[in-house]
RNA sequence: GGCGGCAUGGCCAAGUGGCUAAGGCAGAGGACUGCAAAUCCUUUAUCCCCGGUUCGAAUCCGGGUGCCGCCUCCA
């Protein structure tokens, strides 16, 4: 079974083949913290926190790599209007980027790098181009000259005379072609700068991420991930600086881009105002929803948001909760060991089931990793495991054999299995450990043994009556076959 | 103007040549329940329009309509 990545550098998807076997090397393009990021920073984040995470369900060892972009325009000016240093600022929002990462099961990369402790490197690289050629040195400025690289528009599907039809307005007089960009930007007084051959100055947007994946991957290695909005420039620009540094390609060798989230059909993005930030979604939506929402549509489709969605993701999302709970309140409500009930052919139903589910969890991840598809394989293990639990439910009271308990001990640790790889269900284990959550436990005890109780001598209006003030206080109570059981609602 | 993407049931969303077009949400009916909840079963699509290729197309080709993105900072 290999994996199949579409690669935007030609358009196809292709079967990946990594440069080391067993090992997998990717970029993928961090923030410019200037701000807390919003829900359209979020998508590439899990989707690339995904897709790591299933290249480690399958055996290989990751090397993660996402940069933090600490020197640029929007943090100066940013921090210029909050009268604060650029770099403290992008400290500041760098702190915030965790949290909200960390909150949406994004887990760090490998490596975090940082523009502002990569100066010697990018300096070194703009030099190696300027020697090679490729770039031309004006006022202080550094340009990198579009017209003497080949291969410029090879990611982006552009021809250099294309571009210049629709390039606008106000162009740099100083540059020898209008597509130049800066690999160097002279310093302007009252702006961060650092000394170079050129002069006290900043590097450009594009030459970090040359410089920062060159020195922790090296030329050629495997992915190289962002948004659709950064195949041009940025990412082709990515390309040139590198294989003009290099003087040979590829710089990456599979380039995946995610799609926009969208509000109301349109671009969510900062300069539109249409944005959400993710620190306020959270505040309305459990993040394992979100995460569920962004996975439950392939990476490459537009993705439109709004509360609705959320909120339907949300009851999609308890339907999965509701299998794990049944499972695991039937492993503990019910008594095993000798019996004289059979439910082998039950068991043989579920185990094909759970085979089925997880094979089609992997072809559904080996296919450009679709995650819509591989949660429809955990809807499919849940329904056969609830049939089951029906199943059980008409031997209800009776013990039930060993091999019972094991067919749900195995659903229950290959959902878990599966859905960690989504990022799922990952914080179900660590609850109910401390003290007040085991003493919650005995005292919901002891009220459904009240209200069974009454249930006995038919006091419906009592039973009822702790029923539904339960419920107000926000907890569920749930006559099952196998008895009572209760949970926290969401 | 150049380049690219999308259009699937009430909603969300897989599927890119061939068994009965996944899965979820919502709706309807039934089962279970003292009543609920949870769950199970049943049920809802000629795949934007027109033409073509093919034994056969949601899926390929041509045309049309609508929407979106990139070409400028943007995930």
């Amino acid at each position: 079974m290999t994996i199949k990545i579409y690669n935007t550098l030609n358009n196809r998807k292709e079967e990946f083949i990594p440069r080391q076997p067993g090992k997998v090397d990717m970029y993928v393009c961090g923030p410019t913290t200037y701000d807390l990021i919003h829900l359209g920073n979020a998508r590439p984040l899990i989707v690339f926190d995904t897709v790591r995470r299933y290249f480690e369900y399958s055996g290989f060892e990751v090397n993660y790599v996402q940069n933090f972009t600490d020197i640029d325009d929007k943090i100066i000016n940013r921090a210029r209007e909050e009268d604060a240093d650029p770099l403290a600022l992008a400290e500041r929002y760098i702190k915030e980027y965790y949290r909200d990462a960390g909150a949406l099961g994004v887990r760090p990369a490998t490596k975090h790098p940082r523009v502002s402790e990569h100066l010697p490197e990018i300096i070194e690289m703009i030099q190696k181009i300027i020697d090679n050629g490729y770039a031309y040195v004006v006022d202080g400025d550094v340009y990198f000259s579009v017209s003497k690289f080949s291969g410029y528009g090879k990611l982006s599907g552009r021809k250099l005379e294309d571009m210049m039809a629709g390039a606008r307005i106000d162009v740099d007089e100083r540059k020898n072609h209008p597509m130049d960009f800066a690999l160097w930007k002279a310093a302007k007084p009252g702006e961060p700068s650092w000394n170079s051959p050129w002069g006290k100055g900043r590097p450009g947007w594009h030459i970090e991420c040359s410089a920062m994946a060159n020195k922790y991957l090296g030329m050629g290695f495997d992915i190289h991930g962002g948004g659709f909005d950064l195949i041009f420039p940025h990412h082709e620009n990515e390309i040139a600086q590198a294989e003009a540094c290099a003087g040979c390609g590829p710089f990456a060798r599979y380039w995946m881009h995610n799609g926009f989230i969208t509000v109301n059909e349109e671009k969510m993005s900062k300069s539109l105002g249409n944005f959400f930030t993710v620190r306020e979604i959270l505040a309305k939506y459990d993040p394992e929803v979100v995460r569920f929402y962004i996975l439950s549509t392939h990476y490459r489709s537009p993705l439109d948001f709004d509360d609705t969605k959320l909120e339907m993701n949300k009851k999609s999302l308890a339907r999965l909760h509701n299998a794990l709970d049944n499972v695991e309140a039937l492993l503990h409500s019910v008594s095993y060991g000798q019996s004289d009930v059979s439910m082998e052919r039950e068991i043989v139903q579920l185990h094909k089931g759970l085979e089925k589910a997880e094979r089609d969890f992997r072809e559904a991840m080996d296919d450009d990793f679709n995650t819509a598809l591989a949660v429809a394989s955990l809807f499919d293990l849940a329904r056969e495991t609830n049939a089951f639990g029906k199943a059980m439910a008409e031997h209800a009271g009776k013990p039930l054999p060993e091999s019972v308990r094991e067919i749900l001990e195995q659903v229950r640790d290959k959902f878990l299995k599966l859905s960690e790889v989504l990022g799922l269900f990952e914080r179900r284990e660590a609850v109910n450990k401390d003290e007040s959550a085991q003493l919650l436990e005995k005292l919901m005890a002891l009220i459904i043994e009240v209200r069974q109780e009454a249930r006995s001598k038919k006091d419906w209006a009592t039973a009822d009556a702790i029923r539904n003030k339960l419920s107000e206080i926000g907890i569920i109570l749930e006559d099952t076959p196998q008895g009572v059981r209760w949970k926290k609602s969401k």
